[in-house]
DNA sequence: CGATTTATTTATCGATCACTACATAATTCA
DNA sequence: TGAATTATGTAGTGATCGATAAATAAATCG
């Protein structure tokens, strides 16, 4: 494991960690390779080494994000019978990550780089893929229980997950202008008054 | 109105309409100067002469944004009897404008610089600002119709605001991703089935 | 030990960033 | 007409961007 030339000086996870809070605070674009090189505490050289360029880091960064972060929002939807009960804790553990006090407030993957066209468009398009997997994840859900019988056939359960995942894009626009874990719970609780009518028809 | 000195060759609107294009598009800080003379047509001595720097030509910009598009969804709301059908309004116009073939999809207000603690502080408070004006005029419009007895006394008219707000902001994310007119109007519907519950306690 | 390998440090690279000095062109005023 | 005024085009400014060449340091291998 241990390999032949000098050790490194860094822990590696330790250093992704502090670049995370770097792109997750100001975004793609606004940081600079010397944001990351203070708060990774090492140089340019040694970054480059280890992670590829800027890009690269940024994905690493997005998927480290992705596993830790989405694992609290989509690990054990399977212990909820029902699919309501399932999109509750979705979109009320989100009031809680997006408002955490040792995080900043909101979704890196919605907010780091909204911008379709941008001057790095395989970033746009990494960041518009994991955000693609939210609804996916809503719609195999609701895939399942509807052939569980759990949500009438007739419902259309692709505007169901387009919905919620649209609230959730937005509680990160309102963490991230300062809305309240609170005033975002109450988002969610009213997101989830609207279940009955879209399970009717549609 | 016509000043002493040499005229200029170029239309003002006009060119603050093509500068808006490609801010809409690229957001703040992926368009350059170069990008913007590009649009407008025009050298940058002319570009900062009219304009000013790239902070206050985006802030032009924006305000001339909310003027144009805020007047859409905003400014013939009393027509609405209801406050419900005035918020459907308001969701289901947004859901136009966000898909219109002649401009960039979503909202350029929450898309042009979501970050917080970007490195243009200055642009971020003004966007934020105009983003406050959604969930304002949410907020007066239920105001007032509780005040005349549309909106029970006991229904949250904050977390009323807050919730459509929200949508509306998930919106252009999901604009931005690709969605279609159909699906941010079923988005929509979505969101107007939960007046109900929402106008009931809370 | 010396050879090899890998990491770190120093000192940059060329490109692009936002922005402007300067000379010139085009208009109005006296 | 000549003076004043304003806009334009040319050609850059210093600063910062992302990224790297070269020298040095610290480890393993034989």
């Amino acid at each position: 494991m241990a390999g032949r030339g000098r050790p490194r000086t860094f822990d590696r996870d330790t250093a992704l960690e502090h670049a995370m809070e770097v792109f997750w605070t100001k975004g793609y674009e606004s940081t600079s390779i010397s944001d990351l090189t203070t708060a990774m505490n090492m140089k340019p050289p040694s970054l480059y080494a280890a992670f590829g360029d800027k890009a690269a880091l940024f994905e690493e960064v997005i998927r480290r994000y992705n596993s830790q972060y989405g694992a609290r929002l989509w690990g054990d939807l399977e212990r909820f019978e029902h699919p309501k009960d399932a999109t509750r804790h979705v979109l009320i553990t989100t009031a809680h990550l997006y408002t955490q006090d040792d995080t900043p407030h909101g979704c890196m993957v919605v907010l780091a780089a909204p911008q379709a066209d941008s001057n790095h468009a395989n970033v746009n398009q990494a960041l518009r893929d994991l955000r693609r997997l939210t609804v996916g994840n809503l719609k195999n859900l609701y895939a399942r229980a509807q052939h569980d019988g759990l949500i009438p056939p007739a419902a259309n359960i692709d505007n169901m997950a387009n919905y919620y995942t649209t609230v959730q894009y937005g509680m990160s626009i309102q963490a991230r202008d300062g809305a309240t874990r609170d005033e975002l719970i109450a988002v969610a609780d009213a997101a989830m008054a609207t279940w009955p009518s879209l399970i009717s028809t549609t």
